[in-house]
DNA sequence: ATCGGATTGTTATAATATAACATTCTTACG
DNA sequence: CGTAAGAATGTTATATTATAACAATCCGAT
């Protein structure tokens, strides 16, 4: 499945400026909700809006960032909120860690748990999140390879954009 | 090339408690001095002293262990001295950073610049560098498929080391 | 209504990393 | 040699990222 080309469906596509944005966020809220309900964990208004900051743009946004936003709206914020909500979100699967950054990024996934792979450009410093099978079978054979019982992989490739490479 | 099975020669071996470890240290300082001397690099005392630090173990060291354990013989070490010496060792591929840990493992390579990818155990904390060509080239197709222009990868496989594995 | 667990608030601090400028060391050259 | 320029290190301060520990509050189930 998801065999498909047509652009926008694509399981690598990166957003670029102009794009409607806000469909990516209700997408996301709605899929965070649902998987909440269903799981009996509550997405209390400050996960919540933790996630809608997050989602605000397709880069990553570093943890004392989404501080400074938050005292914004709300009165001053402080580190363990954050990070509480980012350890649930995490936990849950709606946000991930890009350790290469020390930032977060919003799955954008669709099944559950999953081995994310992230493209990340250098230049716009958007991430697009692929599912690799190709990446993560020729990871796991390597591994078996070696003796090695597999748990968990971060795949964090650096690079330009499409957009920004051909500028 | 380098197909041979005898353990030690591997590219993937992880090292467990008893083996010539001497040998690792020594084949790094030497490797480090070629290059240097190569690249009219200056392996002074205080790099060579990291490096070496580095090399007491096969597991990544945080630089505030190397700091730590410099400030037991030279008097007092300061945190950018080590930064510093780390950033060198990286600049020329003798260390390497373990991003999903925030720490430094001795390079283990032999060719000068590469990509390099990480197994990294979960209880014994060992890390194994691999030259997966395999994993390379399916990084690098996922990425041209995408458009995009890939220029380093971070490739980090946390999980158990065969030792560790059959325990 | 109220109890218990989950969530958030609050204060403090740990852990990781760099900026900026002073000092010392090395090397090349006169 | 003596010395000047650049490289390396020392030093002080601070930025950035993350967690520990305990108090207050919320929220749903009885
Ligand atoms: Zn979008
Ligand atoms: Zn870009
Ligand atoms: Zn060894
Ligand atoms: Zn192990």
């Amino acid at each position: 499945m998801a065999k498909s080309q047509d652009p926008g469906a694509g399981l690598t596509a990166f957003h670029g400026a102009r794009h409607a944005h806000t469909r990516c966020v209700g997408r996301a809220l709605t899929r965070a909700e649902a998987l909440c309900r269903r799981r009996g964990a509550r997405l209390t208004y400050m996960r919540r809006r933790v996630l809608e900051l997050i989602w605000d743009s397709h880069k990553a946004v570093k943890a004392y960032d989404l501080l400074d936003r938050l005292s914004e709206s709300e009165k001053s914020v402080r580190p363990p909120t954050v990070y509480r909500a980012l350890e649930f979100l995490m936990a849950h699967g709606l946000v991930h860690r890009v350790d290469s950054l020390n930032a977060f990024v919003g799955c954008s996934g669709s099944d559950e748990q999953h081995n994310a792979q992230f493209l990340i450009c250098q230049e716009c410093g958007e991430v697009s999140e692929m599912d690799g099978a190709a990446i993560g079978k020729a990871v796991a054979r390597q591994a078996a390879e070696a003796g090695f019982n597999l748990r968990r992989q971060t795949v964090e490739l650096h690079g330009e954009c499409p957009a920004c490479a051909t500028r």
